[in-house]
DNA sequence: GCGCTAAGTTAAGCTCACTTAACTTTTTTG
DNA sequence: CAAAAAAGTTAAGTGAGCTTAACTTAGCGC
């Protein structure tokens, strides 16, 4: 038998879907320069009850997968790190997948992933990886961690909230919010757009908007949260 | 509030993965003519306990898939079948859909589809089944129900334990056990082979064979019970 | 038909994942 | 800074799905 203290809880053995969504859920909110999740998000995310959150994190802890103080944010240990980044690796390839072989689109794609990540092997998602070329971003513009976890991230991207007017190319579209990717989808936005960000009305909850389909519009900032934009300096 | 008397059990609402994989090994069973299954059976299908399958034969019956008086085997009741043949539907695109654009081989394809179906939506079933021009039989050679639950059956299939000396093409290669399937497949064996089958010593239990791919070797009866056979009548 | 054995059921108890309710801690705000 | 509000925790209870142990029924050999 393997001795084992206290102080080095038990490896992740089984990790349930519960389990695989709550750390994809953790690792997520740090992904874009966010902080820390809180119990109270997650319940949120979930459509479920702090109480139930708070129950969730105790058995992760146990199972070594992250680390909680009380009345803390919950963080993941380096074992509950490199499960998510795996789960997030799944999530973006099968999209990627569903895209190029099933004829998705980037904006109906989300929620069949959500499912699918948690029932493809390794060996799957190793071949669906080579066949798409190794890719290094999904169809929402979001980097593919590599099979060792290594995850290529552009730095100098900034959220359409945070952006001063100028022009931009779209890098990313978050896919949290399946009404705010069709509303996008509409106005015919897509990773890779170009678009020029105007100055915002003073009070106003919109932001000037125009963009190489041609449209021009003030796009709401809940939308407007969900695009992330690089200057593009053509050399 | 809709009123319900205790003869009419509540409509199937969410079905677990548990009840699914229980209604597809009922459903099972009595595909190619067998006896209706045990629950002994059902105990050793999963690997689980006599007890546990009384207990979960108990819940699919008050859930009104299944119907069962106590000691006897089991069997489904119209709303079960159609969603164990969903089930099926389900695995056998899967398993097909794999083996077109992943490159997976037809025995080793099973356990993958296992997951899978419980993960894939309607809507990407109905998209594989399209881009795959509605096939009606998968890698192994099982026939895909339709999508409105009709499943086309050829008649004529006989177990090659069952036939007598003569010439037959391979037309279903049941995946029921997977060191089968290596077996059959390290021999060259597929559905579409020609084989002819010889006269089996008394007493003995393999069953001589010769197939088109110019080996001649007896066969186990454990691996013959999977190849199922037809006359192949060139006219 | 009796008794043995295999199959099936019932009972008690466990974990996971959820609920509601009561309570505590932290943060905000007047 | 104190009170109110928000966030988090604990407790108690539920159902699914599993376990082991004890018991019942069905089918068979003689």
């Amino acid at each position: 038998m393997t001795p084992r203290n206290s102080s080095t809880p038990p490896p992740a053995e089984g990790i349930s879907r519960v389990a695989e969504d709550f750390l994809k859920a953790i690792w997520s909110a740090t992904e874009w320069g966010g902080a820390p999740i809180t119990g109270k998000a997650l319940a949120e995310r979930f459509g479920t009850t702090a109480a139930n959150v708070s129950d969730t994190i105790r058995r992760l802890t146990a199972q070594g997968l992250v680390s909680h103080e009380p009345y803390k944010p919950v963080r993941l240990t380096p074992a509950g790190e490199r499960h998510a980044v795996a789960m997030v690796r799944k999530h973006r390839l099968i999209e990627s997948f569903l895209v190029r072989t099933l004829g998705y689109s980037w904006e109906e794609v989300h929620d069949e992933a959500e499912n699918l990540e948690h029932a493809a092997s390794e060996t799957m998602i190793d071949r669906i990886d080579a066949l798409l070329g190794h890719p290094d971003r999904d169809p929402h513009g979001d980097p593919i961690p590599a099979a060792d976890g290594t995850t290529p991230h552009p730095k100098h991207a900034v959220k359409l909230t945070d952006a001063s007017p100028g022009s931009y190319e779209v890098t990313r579209i978050s896919d949290d919010d399946p009404a705010v990717l069709r509303l996008l989808a509409g106005h015919g936005l897509r990773p890779g757009s170009m678009i020029t960000v105007g100055t915002r009305d003073a009070g106003s909850s919109s932001i000037p908007l125009e963009y190489d389909g041609g449209g021009l519009a003030p796009l709401p900032d809940d939308a407007a949260a969900a695009l992330w934009l690089v200057t593009r300096t053509r050399r």
